[in-house]
RNA sequence: GGGCGGUUAGCUCAGUUGGUAGAGCAUCGGCUUUACACGCCGAGGGUCGGGGGUUCGAGCCCCUCACCGCCCACCA
């Protein structure tokens, strides 16, 4: 490709497609397991069917793919899986909602034309989210991809299950669980969100058994007082210990129920007394076993009041709220009713009010797995940022049983049978085909489903091929890294580490990194329903792949939230742009193919801009990668920023252009082309796993690289004889030089296209001797007609000065130039002077600082003032030629 | 109630073992300097939320207060 095919503005759209199909074509990232392999691996948080990608998918991706592709670059054998998740509630709320569309529901189709449905659906969006995940130019091996529900997964799944419950770490029992009356399925305790509810405390009296007094409870929810087994106060109460052991008589019902004492009552609450709904509520669970209580369901699973109501029946508990709220104020017993805002729980799939539901449950006895997942942190798993090691602990150690079973039916199916003859349940991995207790052939299976992150808990070895001893297995796990956000913390990495932990022997991640949540810019979560959605694919057609994937990387500081705006991108694409620009001046200045590329000694090179850039590019080499493994990606993206625009592009390109002049010499073009062409090739590497589609485009521009794929291409080896820091010092002094001239031509307006005779009074030899050797250089980038170097020269009345490391920049002044202006300027460089002057001073007149301080910084701050005396002595003499 | 994070230039944010503050964007001034106006050159702008402490020295460490945000638990 030559420059003429290079169009003037980088154009990503159909750069990144032809890359994306490049890479798929070629299968670059299925990795080639070799006994000598070094494995690096990532299993990917597998998106839901359901969904679209969003802004935290293209974070949570961006992060993985340069972890990725920088260990490629390290030389390690590196396995990314890519799949998805059948996310069971969600998936099958999706499908529901399109069959209301046409006016049927699930049960009209049955369960298994059902689940063909959610599998058709599944086929059409799954391949949605595929596209995404390539869009976004994910390095995963999809040769690989694997599916929650596909059968090698389910295998495990049934395996897992049929252990753990032989274990009796599975078991099956009654429990008050959180109920959704709208998806009819137990929920797990993650699975619900507290809301705050505007709602109202009504104050009702309790008749005593015999008539004599009343008790007054307060109660938010007077429907469920048919469900009531018990009044309860707190022991030390006095207001009511005298009723403890008494009954009372419930209204509606007039069933007698006794008052009982319990430390869980608060006496400040309310009137001090509780009412005791075992049935629907959890506390109240916990008071009706431990106090023997009776259990009385009075609304049904679709949140109707069951006939046992009374007069409630079969209103839904909604108005049967109103309605016993209504019926007890007519019937007097209402005391009153105050406004109230207490937090109610949420399905967190379709929003629905949860009901705490007693039903038959399949259970994972956590607390032994939950210890082992405790203790395998910070020592084998380590989390990255650290601050959520706390959090972590304080999960696992209120861990309460964990309910998998789920009453729906897009999932994996429960893998238990009960005969229909005895009862005897059987749990085995494939349907038995008579019962073993009896020999009856009649068996039902258990109708529910597993809780979707029960197949997520596996992910890092049933992706692998477990239960079977793959190579994969072997190689690949543990994984090296999760990537994930803190909000899936507990749903999913630590039963992942429970579950890999007992089942493998082993943890499933070394490291667990922990990005941030990426909101909008006010700093609000991205929601739908608010309409501050920025979807990652616009961004991708609007401003390209690399773009996108840079602004993520460079806001991505551990510990912190994203708040992102399409500006950031959008300024994001400039350096895209710039970059582009770069690698087109450059290519019009290399040898088309190769060929001519005339190779130097680089350790020994001359020229203080070349060994310059050779020294920034040793420091970038090392800091990238620092930056990288630390996973600081903000620290990595930006220092390669500047690198690129300031040195690279602003200084070191400008540098070079006298050396491609025509009257240059061969050596001296050769030189820059060589460095050049060093520079900006290794650069693209480091570059490379950030932004992967523009690097690979120029790379495979650049001369030399006879088709190799940047993505293949190791990270550069270092180079240590390159590391200057005096040529980097060097440099420093004659860009200080430029800037002096640059800055005066500027607040003098002196118009940037008239030539300056400039005189420069070098500090000492050796400064003279370099800003000789880079005399060319110096001319060309601050416009001067002449330089002359000479510590003896005399300086024009009228003319301004600047300091440079010591060097005095004098410009004299055409007849134009507003003396005053120089005058104000000097004055203004001198206070700067003075200041810092007065500061370090101060300093130096401590005693205890000179005596406590490090010796090589009372040095520094000392040859400082030196400087800083030795610079305003200038400038004043200057100063005072204008008063003459 | 328990825990965590934040408060730094107009805005959004960096600041890696304590050495006297940086970037991008925005602002102002200048520029057809043959890679790039998605550009170049230059400039202005901060008592690092308040108070106290440790230290020769604090944006950074300790205490405290204020405000903002998040997580967990509870909520009759």
């Amino acid at each position: 490709m030559s420059q003429e095919t290079l169009p003037k503005a980088y154009e990503p759209t159909a750069v990144e497609q032809r890359w994306r199909d490049h890479w798929e074509q070629n299968t670059t990232f299925t990795p080639e397991i070799t006994p000598e392999s070094e494995p690096y691996s990532i299993v990917i948080p597998p998106p839901n069917v359901t969904g679209n990608l969003h802004m935290g998918h293209a974070l949570n991706l961006t992060v993985q793919d340069i972890m990725c592709r920088h260990a490629r670059q390290r030389g390690k054998t590196v396995l990314w899986v890519p799949g998805m998740d059948h996310a069971g509630i969600a998936t099958q709320n999706v499908v529901e909602r399109r069959l209301a569309q046409e006016g049927k529901g699930r049960h009209d189709l049955g369960r298994e034309a059902f689940i063909e449905k959610v599998w058709a659906w599944k086929e059409e969006y799954g391949g949605n989210i595929r596209r995404q995940v390539k869009a976004l130019g994910c390095s995963v091996d999809w040769t690989r991809e694997r599916f929650t529900m596909d059968e090698g997964l389910s295998r495990a799944v049934r395996k897992v299950f049929v252990q753990l419950y032989k274990e009796g770490l599975i078991y099956k029992g009654d429990y008050i669980v959180n109920w959704c009356t709208r998806c009819h399925t137990a929920l797990a305790d993650d699975e619900v969100d507290h809301l705050p509810n505007k709602g109202k405390l009504w104050h009702v009296k309790y008749p005593l058994e015999d008539g004599s007094d009343f008790i007054t409870i307060a109660t938010v929810r007077p429907e469920t007082i048919l469900g009531d087994s018990a009044v309860a106060v707190h022991p030390e109460d006095e207001r009511y210990s005298h009723l403890i052991g008494k009954k009372v008589r419930l209204p509606f019902s007039g069933r007698l129920v006794p008052i009982i004492a319990d430390t869980y009552v608060d006496r400040e609450f309310g009137t001090g007394a509780l009412k005791i709904t075992p049935s629907h509520d959890y506390n109240d669970w916990e008071i009706g076993k431990k106090h023997n209580l009776e259990f009385i369901q009075v609304i049904d699973d679709n949140g109707i009041m069951k006939p046992n109501a009374g007069v409630l029946a079969g209103l839904r508990k909604e108005e049967a709220r109103e309605v016993a709220a209504k019926a007890l104020e007519e019937m007097g017993l209402l005391v009153k009713v105050e406004d109230y805002e207490n937090s109610v729980g949420h399905c967190y799939r379709c929003k629905e009010i949860i009901e705490p539901h007693v039903s038959t449950q399949w259970f994972v006895a956590v607390r032994s797995l939950a210890d082992k997942a405790r203790d395998a942190v910070p020592g084998q798993t380590q989390i990255f940022p650290d601050t959520w090691l706390k959090t972590y602990y304080n999960w696992l150690d209120n861990i309460r049983d964990w309910c998998i079973s789920r009453q729906i039916w897009w999932g994996h199916r429960i893998p238990a049978w009960a005969c229909a003859s005895c009862g005897h349940l059987m749990v085995e991995e494939q349907a038995p085909d008579s019962c073993a207790k009896c020999g009856h052939s009649v068996l039902k299976q258990d109708e529910d489903v597993l809780d979707t992150w029960f197949s997520s808990a596996l992910w890092p070895f049933s992706t692998m091929g477990w239960p079977d001893k793959t190579k994969e297995l072997e190689t690949f796990y543990p994984t090296s890294v999760l990537v994930t956000g803190f909000d899936i913390l507990f749903f999913w990495v630590a039963r992942m580490m429970m579950l890999g932990i007992h089942f493998m022997g082993e943890i499933p991640f070394h490291h667990v990194y922990i990005h941030a949540l990426v909101r909008d810019a006010d700093g609000r979560k991205m929601s739908k329903s608010l309409g501050n959605v920025i979807n990652p694919l616009d961004m991708i057609d609007k401003y390209g792949t690399d773009s996108l994937r840079f602004t993520l990387a460079a806001f991505a500081a551990m510990g912190r939230d994203i708040r992102l705006s399409e500006e950031r991108i959008e300024g994001y694409r400039h350096f895209v742009n710039k970059i582009w620009n770069a690698s087109r001046f450059a290519l019009m200045n290399l040898p088309e193919n190769g060929g001519e590329l005339k190779p130097v000694d680089l350790d020994n090179i001359e020229g203080t801009h070349h060994q310059w850039i050779l020294h920034r590019l040793e420091e970038m080499k090392a800091a990238t990668s620092r930056s990288i493994l630390d996973y600081r990606f903000n620290d990595a993206a930006q220092d390669l920023y500047k690198f690129i625009w300031t040195e690279f592009c602003d200084w070191y390109l400008e540098l070079i252009k006298p050396d491609m002049y025509a009257e240059a010499d061969d050596k001296t073009k050769d030189t820059a082309r060589y460095v050049l062409w060093t520079v900006l090739r290794e650069t693209l590497v480091l570059l490379h796993p950030i932004m992967p589609f523009i690097t690979a485009e120029v790379w495979a521009a650049l001369p030399g690289n006879g088709g190799t794929d940047i993505a293949e291409e190791p990270y550069p080896a270092p180079r240590p004889a390159c590391l200057r820091p005096e040529a980097a010092a060097r440099m420093n002094m004659i860009q200080e030089v430029i800037v002096a001239v640059r800055t005066i031509r500027a607040e003098l307006n002196i118009a940037p296209s008239l030539k300056l005779k400039t005189i420069v009074r070098p500090l000492d030899a050796e400064s003279a001797a370099t800003l000789e050797a880079h005399r060319k250089v110096i001319e060309v980038l601050a416009r001067l007609e002449s330089l002359t170097l000479d510590a003896a020269a005399v300086a024009p009345k009228l003319s301004a000065s600047q300091v440079a490391c010591g060097n005095e920049v004098i410009v004299p002044f055409e007849g134009s130039v507003n003396l005053d202006a120089e005058k104000a300027r000097l004055d203004k460089e001198l206070a700067k002077l003075y200041k810092e002057q007065a500061m370090m001073e101060g300093k130096l007149a401590s005693p205890s600082y000179v005596e406590k301080a490090p010796q090589h910084l009372v040095e520094r701050d000392r040859a400082r003032v030196e400087e800083l005396i030795a610079a305003a002595l200038k400038l004043k003499a200057v100063r005072a030629k204008f008063e003459a």
